[in-house]
DNA sequence: GTGAAAGCGCTAACAC
DNA sequence: GTGTTAGCGCTTTCAC
């Protein structure tokens, strides 16, 4: 493998000219700048990226912390949309992507910011985790810029990106108002998560700006899960006939939803609305099609990408980003 | 941050003394070590993978060359799912992940061999890369250590892991004509992806084995995509009304061959039954739900993984291995 | 405009 | 069992 010092040497000057020559620096001759080029295209010479590294004490590399990553994670495209987005984004830079194989069983005790030192990465973007998940709080501690999808942090080093949670909730509930519902209940995910919170405030308001009241019985989390979901919307149904539509937290939630109905024999959207959240491929495929508001996943890895860039290069001082979401109709309200 | 340098003057011992005691190594005094391991602790060091990578010519990663990570590929998961697999496998393993950024468009016009060169990856696994694609060759040609998934090309530093794409089309074909179909249409991918080539020897072979013959006209082209298979289906049926059955070389073709269908008002599956290839996650989903050949394909990502990492560390002379398929049977047929 | 020399953090002969 | 030394391939003062 060709090093500058074989070039150095082929071209008749010192490796510290090579250096500078191929990185473009002002102060080298034309033509020996030429020659080496010529050189080192002669030779198939290709920088040596690790020995930069490490004397720049950058890798020009961004970590990747990714849950959900495993076998079941995969129905549910988002994760691999906002992958495509940073990916993307990252193309467009000097920047590659390590992927942190992050299994949280195994021996692999090693924590975020180990994970992250050892490999020297220059700033990470962390996607689908838990507002529990120890290594949160280490991200906050630590001093290595990052950038956190959907959950809103912001420090000196840290940002975000995320849409508007609750704005997109009250655009689903407002929506079923308008369709003449009167009592809506809503399935959420779970606790621990930020958009979780968020979108049931979001369902809270838009009860209460339509003078609505709230029940806190029609209230119910489905884990994020379709199972889940299926099984806890089969149990509110049964309990609370007047129920006449539901808002999801999630498609996949929503998605169970619709067995459920099925399986009591409630027509959709006659008998029963239902609207999901997040606009994954199966909303549009499933029968009946899924009412639900759409998240620009791809940009939202996008964004998370050109965000982290730009705190890296020192670019700008607002480290985070609101995306918006989209009301899609179908015929499931 | 800490380097051994550092734990050496704490600890009173030479450098390389702290190198063999962190690293496992058999001749340094147990006492020696565990003050050196404390005072490792103490300072919060990490070791630096970059300078190790530089020293040892090894990297302990391996590069992900993927395609179809851009905004259309989406929607079929297939990308994905390998991607899990080889993430679950390297998760077990000590290397990690690094995905390189190829959009073919912008000045990105680095070759296959300068990236990997320059990033110094110990191994590359090609993913969805189709068999005109320049970096093909490159592949073959370059000594980089190297896993193709899907396209079987063999060497002393390539491999691959695919599936019986033969024996897979035989067994969706010959699902068809146990159901009775002797007219049985096939609409592939395009010629430049092995697996076509090989669906569609499995299906002449299975008509060919059933005394049917095999009607030129009757196979068409439809991109490995739905909208134009939708077309092309749509053409076909029209042409020749005598078409009971469609095989299919992808799902998302077979979706659209679903809407071609209901667009001609054939009922499926009395009027036609469609087959598709892959088991993608809508196929259980849409209505009707696709009979299809199912792949794993995280099977498929972790196998790619296994076998790359054992290249790596010169465990097996097998550089190849076929995975099974499965024939799942729902509405469409 | 160019070169000599130092050093990034680590491993690995080779001595002792 | 431990230390000395050299060197991986590169960038970067600092001279000239």
């Amino acid at each position: 493998m060709t090093t500058i010092k074989d070039i150095a040497r082929v071209a008749g000057v010192s490796v510290t000219t090579v250096s500078r020559a191929l990185n473009g620096y002002s102060d080298v001759n034309p033509k020996t700048r030429k020659r080496i080029q010529e050189v080192a295209k002669e030779l198939n010479y290709s920088p040596n990226t690790v020995a930069r590294s490490l004397v720049m004490k950058k890798s020009k590399t961004i970590g990747l912390l990714v849950s959900d990553m495993n076998r079941e994670g995969v129905k549910d495209n988002f994760t691999f949309e906002v992958l495509c987005g940073i990916n993307e984004a990252s193309a467009y830079s000097e920047y590659d992507l390590v992927l942190f194989s992050t299994t949280s069983s195994k021996q692999n005790e090693k924590t975020y910011t180990q994970l992250c030192r050892e490999r020297r990465v220059d700033g990470v973007i962390l996607q689908g985790i838990k507002t529990d998940d120890p290594y949160l709080q280490e991200v906050v501690d630590s001093d290595i810029p990052c950038v956190l999808v959907d959950i809103p942090m912001e420090s000196q080093t840290v940002g975000y990106v995320t849409t508007d949670n609750i704005d997109g909730a009250k655009k689903a509930v407002n929506h079923l108002i308008s369709c003449g519902h009167k009592n809506i209940a809503m399935i959420n995910g779970h606790e621990k998560a930020d958009v979780s919170i968020r979108r049931l405030r979001g369902y809270r308001e838009a009860l209460e700006q339509n003078d609505l009241t709230f029940h806190p019985d029609w209230l119910v989390n489905g884990d994020f899960k379709e199972d889940e979901a299926e099984k806890v919307a089969k149990k509110l149904l049964k309990q609370y006939p007047e129920i006449s539509a539901i808002f999801c937290a999630s498609d996949l939630m929503a998605l169970g939803v619709l067995k459920a109905a099925k399986w009591l024999g409630r027509k959709i959207p006659e008998d029963l609305a239902v609207i999901g959240y997040d606009d994954i491929t199966l909303a549009a495929y499933s029968t009946p099609s899924l009412s639900t508001i759409r998240q620009d996943k791809f940009n939202l890895g996008f964004e998370a990408a050109v965000l982290l860039i730009d705190m890296l290069e020192g670019k700008k001082q607002i480290h985070s980003r609101i995306i918006d979401t989209e009301l899609i109709i179908r015929e499931s309200t």
